[in-house]
RNA sequence: GGAGGGGUUCCCGAGGGGUUAAAGGGAGCAGACUGUAAAUCUGCCGGCUACGCCUUCGUAGGUUCGAAUCCUACCCCCUCCA
């Protein structure tokens, strides 16, 4: 059952940008020991999206091929910050917080990544105890011609805008942490390549084999079009709700549902490849998309989650009911009724009573099913109605 | 140190004393069409105790009946020269 060595390679390459390289990989491979796998996070609050999870999903990967994954949580760099030439230096965070964020990123990933084959390791428990010949000899290491070879730095040389030499230290940090794990090969998003780089360079100085760096991709948004992150809005977090969940991965367009298959779900290539010639034969992709957001759904939420979320879809959008269960909201307004307009905000449906106007001039806003279209409605205490702007947002609201 | 150019609503970007809550584009939201796809079309797109009022054009003052538009000071950014 256990896979050749070439169904691992190619396992291990789904969905990568770039393997350097992929001859050591196949080489490392054979030695047929669980190879050590490091992968670096940052140590202030985890939030994470299900971008970040293609490369955890990688691991798991590792993981199952019987590999020993090390989840780093960069504790000790996070006081430098990646150099974006914005950032300044960060300031520390205190024990008890990296202790709480780590606590987090435990619970989220520990969705994918199996706890009993998984080290979690701070790199303040190597770089702490450096003094400071120990940083000059590490600095020692590389040039400056080097550090310019990165993207970040040379722009900002070229452009006369200023580099602090601390900011040197990061790519330094995290290259020894990598002799520090002893890693064979170490995850990063493409983002990350000059990092990874050093590590190799730096395992060569300290007499170590360089690792293996593997680059997965940073993953288009629900729009389709820029990268997912959490400030452009379209992203789909490990913790929402199921039936949030569903709904985000099943509005995205029928060309990203591909490529979310191929990195976001642990069914075979050979699987995938099928479904991709029964939507060409005619088959609807939505049936498809369906199979993904389940699945999705299924890894942070569990089964029953998964299809209860899919049960909802199908009531709420395909038999157009109204949502069941929804948390009941309690208003006492002082006239002892209320516009609805007002009523919508206090709900959090419109973020303003402007809004609200606009929503119902738009007939946007319907009450138990029902469009309203007069502004000026009031609704009377004592009653309890679902409220409802657009297809998405619902509110269940009593007036007392 | 010298010489210019600029900071406009979420972003880009017009406007250079009143008819400007501020063109146009993008994003976003809503409606239609659908598979809650995508594409497309239409509308909206500062706020409010809402047919009237209030706040917005880097910041603070000033001139005007009236300023994003003119003046003064300050802050920040960019380009060229040394």
């Amino acid at each position: 059952m256990k896979p050749s060595l070439k169904e691992a390679f190619d396992m291990i390459k789904r969905g990568t940008v770039e393997i350097i390289n992929e001859e050591d990989l196949k080489e490392r491979l054979k030695e047929n020991r669980p190879l050590r796998i490091k992968a670096g996070f940052d140590p202030s609050a985890p939030d994470l999206h299900i971008g970040h999870t293609v490369l955890i999903n990688k691991l798991r990967q590792f993981q199952d091929l019987g590999h020993h994954v090390m989840f780093l949580i960069g504790d000790f760099t996070g006081m430098i910050g990646d150099p974006t030439g914005k950032s300044e230096t960060r300031k520390p965070l205190t024990r008890e917080q990296v202790a709480a964020n780590a606590e987090t990123y435990k619970e989220q990933v520990f969705k994918i990544l199996d706890p009993e084959k998984t080290e979690v390791m701070f790199n303040s428990t190597w770089m702490g105890k450096q003094n400071a010949s120990d940083m000059v000899r590490l600095a020692s290491c590389y040039t400056v011609a080097q550090m310019l070879e990165r993207d970040d730095f040379k722009k900002r040389y070229t452009n006369n805008q200023p580099i602090a030499i601390h900011e040197f230290m990061y790519p330094l940090v995290q290259g020894y942490d990598s002799v520090a794990m002893k890693a064979d090969i170490e995850c990063g998003g493409t983002d990350q390549k000059f990092n990874l780089l050093v590590g190799r360079e730096l395992q060569k100085h300290f007499g170590q084999k360089p690792q293996i760096v593997l680059m997965t991709p940073l993953i288009e948004g629900l729009d389709g079009v820029k990268k997912m992150s959490k400030s452009l809005g379209n992203y789909v977090g490990i913790t929402e709700e199921p039936s949030e969940m569903f709904g985000k991965l099943m509005s995205i367009s029928d060309e990203l549902m591909w490529r979310y298959l191929e990195l976001l779900s642990f069914r075979p290539m050979s699987e995938l490849d099928r479904w991709k010639q029964e939507v060409e034969a005619g088959a609807n992709p939505r049936d498809v998309k369906i199979r993904l957001a389940e699945e999705i759904v299924e890894r942070f939420h569990g089964k029953d989650a998964a299809k209860k979320a899919h049960e909802t879809f199908v009531a709420r959008f395909k038999r157009g009911e109204l949502p069941e269960d929804l948390p009941e909201l309690k208003l006492s307004p002082a006239g002892g009724e209320l516009k609805i307009a007002h009523l919508l905000k206090e709900a959090g449906l419109v973020s303003s009573t402007s809004e609200a106007y606009r929503m119902i001039e738009q007939g946007a806003v319907k009450i138990d099913g029902q469009k309203i279209e007069d502004k000026d409605l009031f609704a009377k205490k004592g009653t309890t109605h679902i409220y409802q702007v657009g297809k998405r947002r619902f509110a269940k609201v009593r007036l007392q």
